[in-house]
DNA sequence: GCAACTGTTGCTTA
DNA sequence: CTAAGCAACAGTTG
């Protein structure tokens, strides 16, 4: 997993027994993970290892005659000395050295490599070319000005981009952030020079105390064979999704930005322009609509999704496009024939698919909006049938997930006087695995034996 | 047993 | 041009 700590790490630990040594023998057992071609690859062997050096999250490694190394060790890569030619199936490169060890890069992923330059051009001719400052060396306005550029891309993504800011990866970029209080969607645009000035201190502070302890040990990550780093222990975004913040006791939130995994604390990483953001979903009659009352008496502002799609179904240009994806027949005099449509989405899968690709981003783009109108002192719940997949998975702060037994889903219905089993048919493909995934909080509705009015009460001590 | 998930980057596509 | 999505690969987890 190697981020900036980790790489200094590796680089102090390869030292003692790389450091000066001659590059007796080369093997190559995987020539995708070298640069440039083999030929000139094996150049290095004769030369002297004379320096470590380390850019970002690049180590490296100056020889005699002016040849660079520049190695990435990407997802699980790794170096090993080993006392004897017993490689394993994921040593790519080999060296042997002078002193008899054979320096060995492992990856079991095989993303990472290395790559030979001259140290006449390796900063401009390698990856370094584009490579940011680290941390220490940029000062708070140029930050705010890379920034700017990066308009609506999250800060998260932003300081992730080693053009924009070298060293910081997944886990140090969800640690700086919770310490520096910005919420990781945060547009690149909208943080200011203060919030700058946060994001440097507390990334410096936090990689400064990570190489102290010799990196975080996550997964595979060793920085050398049998030792373990100690950062892990001192990570309180990282991991600990549904754990409480160590700052305010609220239960950190997992959701999904520029593509990564991402924990924050929405209490002390909250957004500028949204409200506080309960997300609430249940397959039908589990509960939700009193809920989403519950939720209603308390002040939220209420989001429906199910609303939404029907107020777009009343436009001109999106009944055009359904009419596109499902066929002339699915409006008929201006309106959506909601029977066609409901017999034509249940037998052809693809159909629904395409349907959804241009229905679901038009409800997101309302709901965001609805949620700015709302501002970020209200609270705001948003109702969803169907989280998973939806688009919708990471716009809110806790997701609170529904649930009912079919039993008493029928008793609710029984009582009601509603025909049950054409309900519960509706509810067959309601993705409750994938719910559970996403889920802050369960919460099982075992009506009547307790309303569940009274079950929300006793989670509603955390949003205050 | 299959599907989803994982620390990174860069290439393809929109 | 930017930005998102996916591929590169293999092991682990539910």
């Amino acid at each position: 997993m190697p981020e900036l700590p980790e790489v200094e790490t590796v680089k102090n630990a390869l030292v003692g027994l790389l450091l000066n040594q001659t590059i007796e023998d080369v093997f190559v057992f995987r020539e995708k993970n070298i640069k440039p071609s083999l030929k000139e690859f094996l150049s290095i062997k004769g030369e002297r290892v004379s320096s470590l050096s380390r850019k970002g999250k690049y180590l490296i490694f100056h020889l005699t005659n002016d040849k660079v190394l520049i190695g990435h060790l990407r997802m699980e890569g790794k170096f090993f000395f080993r006392e004897s030619e017993e490689f394993d199936k994921f040593d790519l490169i080999v060296m042997k050295l002078s002193n008899g060890f054979y320096f060995c890069y492992n990856d079991v992923r095989k993303f990472g490599g290395l790559s030979l330059y001259h140290e006449s051009d390796y900063l401009t001719a390698s990856p370094l070319a584009k490579l940011g400052k680290e941390p220490w060396d940029i000062e708070k306005e140029e930050l705010h000005s890379l920034l700017q550029a990066k308009k609506k891309t999250p800060i998260k993504a932003a300081i992730m981009d080693q053009s924009v800011l070298a060293g910081l990866g997944n886990i140090y970029a969800d640690e700086t952030l919770l310490a520096a209080k910005i919420d990781p969607r945060e547009e690149a645009k909208d943080i200011t020079v203060e919030e700058c000035e946060r994001i440097l201190i507390e990334s410096r502070r936090i990689l400064e105390e990570a190489i102290e302890l010799g990196g975080s040990t996550i997964k595979s990550y060793h920085p050398q064979k049998g030792v373990d780093g100690m950062m892990q222990n001192r990570l309180y975004a990282y991991g600990h999704k549904n754990e409480d913040c160590p700052r305010c006791g609220f239960p950190m939130h997992r959701i999904e930005v520029g593509g990564r995994g991402t924990t924050y604390c929405p209490r002390c990483q909250k957004r500028k322009k949204y409200p506080f953001t309960i997300l609430l979903t249940g397959p039908i009659h589990s509960g939700k609509s009193t809920a989403a009352s519950f939720f209603a008496s308390k002040g939220y502002s209420l989001i429906d999704c199910d609303q939404i799609v029907k107020e777009l179904y009343t436009k001109k240009d999106v009944l055009k496009s359904v009419k596109g994806i499902l066929g002339k027949k699915a409006v008929s005099k201006g309106v959506l024939n909601k029977q066609f449509v409901r017999e034509k989405l249940g037998k052809d899968r693809n159909a629904k698919k395409k349907l959804e690709a241009y229905l679901y981003p038009l409800v997101k783009q309302e709901v965001l909006k609805r949620l700015e109108a709302i501002g970020p002192k209200q609270k705001a719940l948003v109702e969803v049938q169907i989280l998973p997949g939806s688009g919708l998975e990471d716009i809110g702060d806790y997701n609170l997930v529904i649930l009912s037994s079919k039993e008493s889903q029928k008793e609710r219905l029984r009582l009601e006087g509603k025909p049950a089993e054409a309900l519960l048919a509706l509810n067959k493909d309601w993705p409750e695995r994938k719910a559970r995934l996403l889920s802050s909080q369960i919460v099982f509705n075992t009506y009547p034996e307790k309303e569940i009015s009274e079950k929300l009460e006793e989670l509603t001590y955390l949003f205050d």
